[in-house]
DNA sequence: TTGTACGCGTTATCAA
DNA sequence: TTGATAACGCGTACAA
């Protein structure tokens, strides 16, 4: 900047206003300023504009893993609102629980404006302790104290799934649940409880199957079914990609879905429409689930609300060929 | 920082040496600084210690479009390297071309230590007129004279996969290209012709469909395939997306796979296992790619290497049960 | 072992 | 309309 300064003979002052279109400068000198930043090449440092206008334009995201169908979702859709906004993503992803996290957020704090935040089961307190006061914060699928938060509503959307099933003429049905301290799988096993108690369907431990949303796990989760006896008609997985596994496992097995096995989802991922049979699933608007994070976020960065908002986005149920018709 | 000094009573200096260890402080000031810190919640800033190191410990990763199991297989890959150099990325995308491209370009600029770029036709003269000299980049699938590069063998790749198809016994094969200006279309369209040629097949402009990458223009391309009289009985669709659509349009069509008709693809998406039946294709290691390109970068930024290389990756034929047994 | 003081590249304030 | 200069928050010689 200062040899563009020095070569257009005027003061670096000027070149910033030029540049920038900050304040008032001479036609003649614009001119002549823009002209030697192209022949010099010159583009201005961000991080120095950064530091001086308190503001990176730039929102930081922070996932508890990147594979799936789930979190590339998210990431589409708060790229996309981000970038509407002309604002930048700064993605990390943390796996392995509390320090992981800790250490993400901290490297994360003062090269992002705002945070939006996906963490199985965060806690009021990590935010508090590792995050600038102010610094707007939205967590995503869940809800934490004193921070905006988008989510859905877990229960009611795994009852109306495991309703359908209900519904169906199904009587006994088995659910593969998320791992036992995550909220959102405990809120979608609540949900699949109160199905069958509205149902009059009586609750049995037995058919609630251990999983820890991975795939694989759907693999295991439909083993322990076979062995259930009487094999239960139908099986409730508490995300797509157990289901998919499960799918996959079932189908080794000899069975057919749905005329063996009615089998359902969670989420609707992509990859849910596409296997076969499709899976019916509840929908869970993922990427819009990014984008009003980010949104968020950027009501609160630019000051338009005091506090992000806690958003709850709608669920819906959608019915595919993996359930079949009624009994 | 200057709070923490004050109720620390000792300078800013030794503040800093305290927390990043960066030089001798006693200990009894190290504890008394580091609570203080604890207690006041102090994060350093991280845009003001970049300014000063000229570094950000960012890789930026800019990508042509964040839809499908591609792109979010590059991030995933470039992540999990940045990741592990305990750097981050800075992701952006740019859709609508060459100035939605430049713009990226530049805000990118100043905020990151290295460039991952993937853009269908990116030129070294965009690069070099957008980008400071000396800033690593990398570019991902193609080849920029001066930069870095991590891509595949398109053309060797889809000479493999029609030659199994013709090795299947298959005469009349039809290719769906994709867009006419992206030079991986290009080459992989040479590597199908070669293939024909080597096989005695003789080249036929009627079998080449036009196609764009996208889901829908496979399902169109379907289209067009079943116009054709007499049909060949084998499709090759450049990219596994085009291949996913011409499947569903296929059997919406009426017509088995791979009984009626052979199908493969390219790049082995991680939906190309999970479509059935499960499709037969050139295998990219996508997130290999990501996290090579970000190594390269790293080597180049941490000066281990006076320049970004020229990587090649290898691919190699998956066959799955969309082309079943020989004719 | 600690403190002082400078500079990283910008933008913003103020005086000219 | 322009220029000099003071921050922005941090790291780091260098001196003490």
């Amino acid at each position: 900047m200062r040899e563009v300064a020095r070569q257009a003979g005027v003061s670096v002052a000027t070149v910033s206003r030029a540049l920038n279109a900050s304040g008032p400068v001479g036609e003649e000198t614009r001119r002549r300023i823009l002209e030697t930043a192209e022949r010099l090449r010159y583009v201005p440092n961000r991080t120095a504009r950064n530091l001086k206008r308190v503001a990176t334009e730039t929102i930081g995201v922070l996932l508890p893993d990147l594979y799936g169908g789930f979190y590339s979702e998210v990431i589409r859709g708060a790229e996309r609102a981000a970038r509407a906004a002309r604002y930048h993503t700064l993605l990390a992803s943390a796996h392995d629980g509390l320090p992981e996290l800790v250490r993400a957020l901290r490297t994360l704090v003062g090269r992002v404006d705002g945070l939006v935040v996906m963490s199985p089961d965060i806690e009021a307190d990590v935010l508090r302790k590792n995050l600038p006061p102010g610094l707007p914060v939205v967590v995503l699928g869940g809800a934490v104290a004193g921070h905006g938060s988008v989510a859905i509503d877990n229960a009611a959307a795994a009852e109306a799934v495991t309703r359908h099933l209900a519904g169906l003429g199904h009587r006994r049905i088995a659910l593969v649940s998320g791992p036992a301290p995550n909220a959102d799988a405990r809120a979608r096993r609540d949900g699949y409880r109160r199905a069958l108690a509205e149902a009059d369907l009586a609750p049995d431990p037995v058919l609630e199957l251990a999983g820890d949303f991975t795939e694989a796990s759907g693999r295991a989760a439909a083993a322990s079914f076979l062995a259930l006896s009487p094999r239960p008609t139908a099986l409730f997985c508490a995300n797509d990609a157990m289901a998919v596994g499960a799918l996959q496992a079932l189908r080794d097995a000899g069975l057919r879905v749905p005329a063996d096995v009615a089998l359902a989802g969670f989420d609707d991922i992509p990859l849910a429409r596409y296997v076969t049979p499709a899976l019916t699933t509840a929908h869970v608007p993922i990427d819009e689930m990014g984008s009003q994070a980010i949104d968020a976020v950027l009501r609160a960065v630019r000051g338009d609300a005091p506090a992000p908002p806690a958003v709850t986005l709608p669920t819906r149920l959608v019915v595919r060929e993996s359930c079949g018709a009624r009994l």
